[in-house]
DNA sequence: ATTAAAGTTATCCTTTATGATAACCACCAA
DNA sequence: TTGGTGGTTATCATAAAGGATAACTTTAAT
């Protein structure tokens, strides 16, 4: 059995699909937090100083170790220059 | 002066400009959130029991008094049938 | 090899989100 | 009018997010 057919299977178990789609988003999440400030060209204290707060405080949201707040995330967005909009897809 | 220029006048301010995109950053949230429950025909309490807490709570969370957490906003979304991404788009 | 800048980690403290319970309102059907 | 259903609000307790500081590692440049 491949490590494909072995991934599909466990995912035709509803309750494991569940979290592996929770888990895609969470990494989905920290790519765009990194890419926003990356294609921002800025530091992570840079970004920390125009939210009013300190850069070990970014580098822990971006670490992926936390669960920010929507404001949170709108803050960081808007310091790197973007906008945020949630996009909700129907499943399964 | 009509409403309309003063509008865009308060948002050329770039400091007006910033509350005010987030604050149609947190309408949509809400609009989403109402969405994704009312599409699916789920009520607060069916919700909240997929959730795993109380109808109180999502009532709480669905008056935008509050500030969820992304994985609450991930939980809300899957009860429903959605999966969440953020859409990051650049502004100014 | 040194230095400086960027990022990480640990810790403490304060604020806040979330869970739980209970009482309430609005509406509609029987 | 009564009972049931869906939603709201208030309150309390607890877990967790977010701020601050400091020490540390990594990386890049000279």
């Amino acid at each position: 059995m491949s490590l494909q057919t072995l991934k599909q299977q466990a995912l035709a178990n509803p309750q494991v699909r569940e979290e592996y789609n929770k888990l895609e988003n969470e990494f989905s999440l920290i790519d765009q937090l990194l890419s926003m400030r990356s294609t921002a060209g800025l530091t992570q204290a840079q970004v920390a100083e125009k939210m009013g707060t300190q850069k070990s405080n970014i580098s822990r949201l971006e670490k992926g170790s936390s669960n920010p707040s929507w404001k949170t995330l709108l803050n960081y967005a808007q310091a790197c220059g973007f906008q945020l909009a949630i996009k909700a897809t129907k499943v399964s």
